[in-house]
DNA sequence: CGATGGTGTGAACGCGCATTCACATTGTTT
DNA sequence: AAACAATGTGAATGCGCGTTCACACCATCG
C-alpha cells in the first residue's frame, strides 16, 4: 500500500495545498495531520519527513496565501487599463479568492496564531501588509493619474477596500452561501467608488 | 479550599465572562474548562454543575456577545441627536468594543465555529445579524429624515459600516496594537460620511 | 556490488483536556 | 431535627492528536 517516493518540494507543496483545503472546508480545528496526509496519500508520520511538525505546515499554508494574493494584484494590474478599474477588478477576484477558501479568513483570527509560536502572529500580519503594501501602490498610481482623490492617504484607502471585502465575506460563508455577496459587493464598491473618485 | 456556593445564574454569568476573557487574550485554543475553572476560582468540574459542557459556555459567550451589541446600539441611539451622528458614535464605540475584546473576532472565525454542533454557525451567523438589523435601522431612520442619501440600501450600508471597523480591528490586534487604528477609522468615516450623507 | 541518504510505514508514547463519578458541604424545606 | 436539593471537590477515565522511533524500500553514488 506504499505511496509512489517523491521529492520531498513536491510533498510541501501537496502537504500544504491539502492543508489549506482543509482549513476551507472543516475550519482549523479540523487541521491535523491524519486528515493532510490522508488527502495527499501518505502515512501521518510521513509528513515529518517534509515538515518539522504541524506549525511548519502552517507556515507553508501562509506563504501560499501570500503567493495567491499576489498573484491577484498582479493579474488585475495587467488586466485593467487605469488604477481604478484595477481595483474594482481586484475587490472582484479577492472576495472569489475569499469564498473558495474560506480557510483564509480562518486562518488568520484561528487559534492556531495565538497558540503557536509568537513569529506566527507577525508572519500573519506580514502576509496582510504586503498585500496592503500592493493595493496602495496602486491607489497611488491611481492618485497621480489623478483617477483618485489625493486628499486621501493611499494606505487608509487599501485598508478600507480590504474592509469592503471582508465582512460580506465572513456573511457569504456563516450564511452557507446565502448571503448575497455579490450584490452587497456590487452596492458597496458604487458607493466607495464615489466617494474616492477625482472629481 | 472550597469556593462558596453561589446560585446557578451568578456563576453562569461568572463562567461566560471569564471564557471571554480567555478567548480575547489567548485565543479560543486557550478556551479550557481548566483555565475558566481557574478565573471564576472553581475546580474544572464544577463547571458541569452549570453548563452541560464546552459547547453551552460557548454559547454563553455568544450571547454576553448579542447583549453588548445590542447595548452599545441602544446607547449611540441615546446619546446622538441624528442617526448620521449616531452611526459615527457607533462606529467609536464598536471599534472600541473589539479592542478590548480580541475574543469576538477570534470567536466568530474559530475553529470552535465549525467543529461545534452546526447550530452554532446559525447562532452566530443571527448574532450578527441581529446587529446589523439594529444598524440598518438606523440608517433607515437617517434615510427618513434626509440625513443619508435614500437611493441605497440600508442593510447594505449596515454591512459596509461593518466592515469599516473590521478590518482596522484585526490589523489593530494582529500588529500588537502598533496599528494606528483610531486614524484608520476615523479617515474611513470621513469618506463613507461624504458617500452617504443626504446631499 | 556495497554503502549511503532520502522517503514511506506501522506501532507506540505522552500530553492536554473534556467529561464523569462518588463523596463532602451547605442551604432549604418539611 | 431529618431529608433533600443544590453546589463544590478530587480522583479517575478516555480520547484525540502531535510526535518519535525502529524498520523497510529504493535510488544514486563510489
Amino acid at each position: 500500500m506504499a505511496s509512489e517516493k517523491q521529492n520531498t518540494e513536491i510533498r510541501q507543496e501537496q502537504i500544504a495545498v491539502a492543508a489549506l483545503k482543509i482549513i476551507g472546508r472543516h475550519g482549523t480545528r479540523a487541521l491535523n495531520v491524519v486528515r493532510i496526509a490522508g488527502i495527499v496519500g501518505l502515512v501521518p508520520s510521513a509528513i515529518y519527513r517534509h515538515f518539522g511538525g504541524k506549525d511548519d505546515v502552517i507556515d507553508a499554508v501562509l506563504e501560499l496565501v501570500r503567493k495567491r494574493l499576489r498573484a491577484n494584484v498582479a493579474a488585475v494590474a495587467a488586466e485593467s487599463r487605469d488604477p481604478l478599474e484595477a481595483l474594482r477588478l481586484l475587490v472582484d477576484r479577492h472576495i472569489t479568492f475569499l469564498c473558495e477558501n474560506d480557510g483564509v479568513s480562518t486562518l488568520i483570527f484561528s487559534d492556531q496564531v495565538y497558540s503557536g509560536p509568537k513569529k506566527r502572529k507577525v508572519r500573519i500580519y506580514g502576509v496582510i501588509n504586503d498585500y496592503l503594501q500592493e493595493i496602495t501602490k496602486l491607489v497611488r498610481d491611481g492618485q497621480e493619474k489623478l483617477f483618485i482623490r489625493s486628499d486621501l492617504e493611499p494606505a487608509a484607502i487599501a485598508v478600507m477596500l480590504l474592509g469592503l471585502v471582508q465582512s460580506p465575506a465572513i456573511l457569504w460563508h456563516l450564511s452557507e452561501g446565502t448571503f448575497a455577496v455579490q450584490s452587497q459587493t456590487e452596492q458597496a464598491w458604487q458607493v466607495f467608488e464615489r466617494a474616492i473618485r477625482g472629481n
